[in-house]
DNA sequence: CGTTTTTGACCGGCGC
DNA sequence: GCGCCGGTCAAAAACG
């Protein structure tokens, strides 16, 4: 389908992202420290906080979020292995920063994070009935990949898992946002939309 | 008209 | 060695 324009209509689809002052995917954040598999579970119900943590970062302590080690992970065999290596202060450098978020979404399984991505592939997996989508970075030199996946379990949430580092500047510009000094985190406080 | 989506084929890794 | 499984490619269609 089309690529829904960001900051446009504002239905229940981007409940939480116009309703919030917080946007999750700091881009400009991305590829500060060294990142690992992190993973997220987003326990956001209509309205909850939604968290703007940065890969290789811990989750603050602001927000009701739950770090888990779910199933998916658990499936990635290779890289979850050498991902919790690493985590476990054993694995050298990985080159590829990986986060998976798991958000509320009752309708859309795309969530606006900024950028334009390319649908690449789709898959089903074995362990849930529900097919999972690829995407790619469109931007030329970009080779940040996304997979989107409904959680076989609570189909109203989505599972969301980032590779990689952006090269070049969102579509949506970040405008302003704050570091934690001691961690380094970043927290997006807001984005501005190229038109809006 | 350019870009994205779609969809099956293809391919490589891993387990048996 | 073979088959399953997950990830990617690529061609054509669809969309704006």
């Amino acid at each position: 389908m089309a690529y829904r324009q960001p900051c446009s209509g504002g239905s229940a689809t981007s409940s939480y992202f116009a309703s919030r002052p917080a946007a999750p995917f700091p881009s400009a954040a991305f590829g500060t420290a060294a990142a690992q598999l992190d993973v997220f579970e987003c326990l956001s119900d209509e309205g909850g906080a939604v968290p703007a943590a940065v890969p290789g970062a811990f989750a603050p302590p602001l927000m009701p979020v739950e770090r888990v080690v779910p199933d998916a992970a658990a499936g990635y065999s290779s890289h979850a292995r050498s991902a919790a290596a690493a985590a476990a202060g054993e694995g050298p450098a990985r080159t590829t920063d990986r986060i998976a978020f798991r958000v509320r979404s009752d309708d859309e399984e795309v969530l606006h994070d900024g950028y334009k991505w390319r649908k690449y592939g789709k898959k089903s997996v074995k362990n849930s009935p529900n097919p999972r989508n690829y995407y790619r970075c469109s931007t030329e030199g970009c080779n940040v990949k996304k997979r989107v996946e409904r959680d076989k379990d609570d189909p109203r949430y989505v599972v969301t898992m980032y590779e990689g580092v952006h090269n070049h500047v969102s579509p949506g510009t970040i405008y302003y946002a704050t570091q934690d000094a001691a961690s380094g985190r970043f927290f997006v406080a807001g984005m501005h939309q190229p038109g809006h």
